[in-house]
DNA sequence: GTCTATAGATGGATAGAC
DNA sequence: GTCTATCCATCTATAGAC
């Protein structure tokens, strides 16, 4: 495990504070300060907001992309990788679910978010449609997925349909 | 039709930038030229940056609220309103759609928000298990439906699950 | 690569005229 | 009930020392 970069360090600092406190209260000072560095130092990094902005939508990406990858091999096979995560990981801290919580914040800040979102969404569903023989079986996965996930997100309890993912999955016929 | 009051003319132009912007983009100034007034009659009507929040989350609240009685009665039975509404209205101008969009924005920036949100599924997840059977299918069509509303309001394609919620309802037995 | 200092702009909120 | 004017805190970004 290498010691993070101070790019990554800045970085989770805006994603804490993005799902902490909201984009209101983003501020240069208030990243600086989570992240144990002066407001310069921030800026050597990263030379503007928006630039952080950058950096976090990269990260969505990749992380996204690596998680789908990493669904591939998953032991109880990739749809039921993909419910049970969208369930149980939004409220943890994994990585990939932090950063994207985080983008889905600023939604509307600028045109890159959602169609970042959209993209690791197309991935996700790509997935499904690659695993599920029916259409619109796969689509109904990935809706209830994504519900769950936009429950979990609001600090919602989510262990009655948790609890029976694989009735679930039974019952769609996935 | 009565004319809106000024207070919620002042809502709507929160609204508007809300989502339009996201919450970064929220100011006093913003607001009250969307509105057409002047950051001194803005404040009139809401103290505070804050009581404009407080003014959002009663929208939200009262909206969902009228939404789901109404849906009691919809013609096709309120399950089928529940779904196609989701999909539907979101990316559509209907109020309180567009209050709860507005709302989501806001996650993080005070507990209330999430709280509020929480509420209005409640509501929904009420009236779905009141008009389906098994409880897990109910949870299901609830989960399924918050999902449709996730990627409405990322400017997603909605119309492959869109165009077929009958037989979606069919095939889970609702 | 990280810091301090500061410029310049914009923010929320108040006071008081009309 | 709506406006203008203003105060002061805070914000982004730059400049330049170390």
């Amino acid at each position: 495990m290498p010691r993070p970069s101070a790019r990554e360090i800045v970085l989770d600092a805006y994603v804490d504070i993005l799902i902490e406190h909201g984009p209101g209260s983003v501020t240069l000072d208030a990243v600086a300060a989570k992240a144990k560095v002066s407001k310069g130092g921030l800026l050597y990094h990263f030379g503007s907001k928006e630039a952080l902005l950058t950096g976090l939508l990269d990260r969505v990406w990749r992380l996204s992309f690596a998680d789908v990858e990493h669904a591939r091999t998953a032991p109880g096979g990739p749809v039921r990788y993909f419910l049970t995560s969208s369930v149980t990981d939004a409220s943890m801290d994994k990585p990939a679910h932090r950063a994207s919580m985080a983008a889905l914040r600023q939604v509307g800040a600028d045109e890159r978010v959602a169609q970042t979102i959209r993209n690791c969404g197309q991935l996700w569903r790509n997935l499904l449609a690659e695993h599920i023989e029916d259409p619109l079986t796969a689509e109904m996965v990935g809706a209830l997925g994504d519900g769950l996930y936009l429950r979990a997100t609001m600090g919602e309890e989510t262990e009655t349909l948790a609890n029976q993912i694989d009735e679930v999955l039974r019952r769609l016929g996935a």
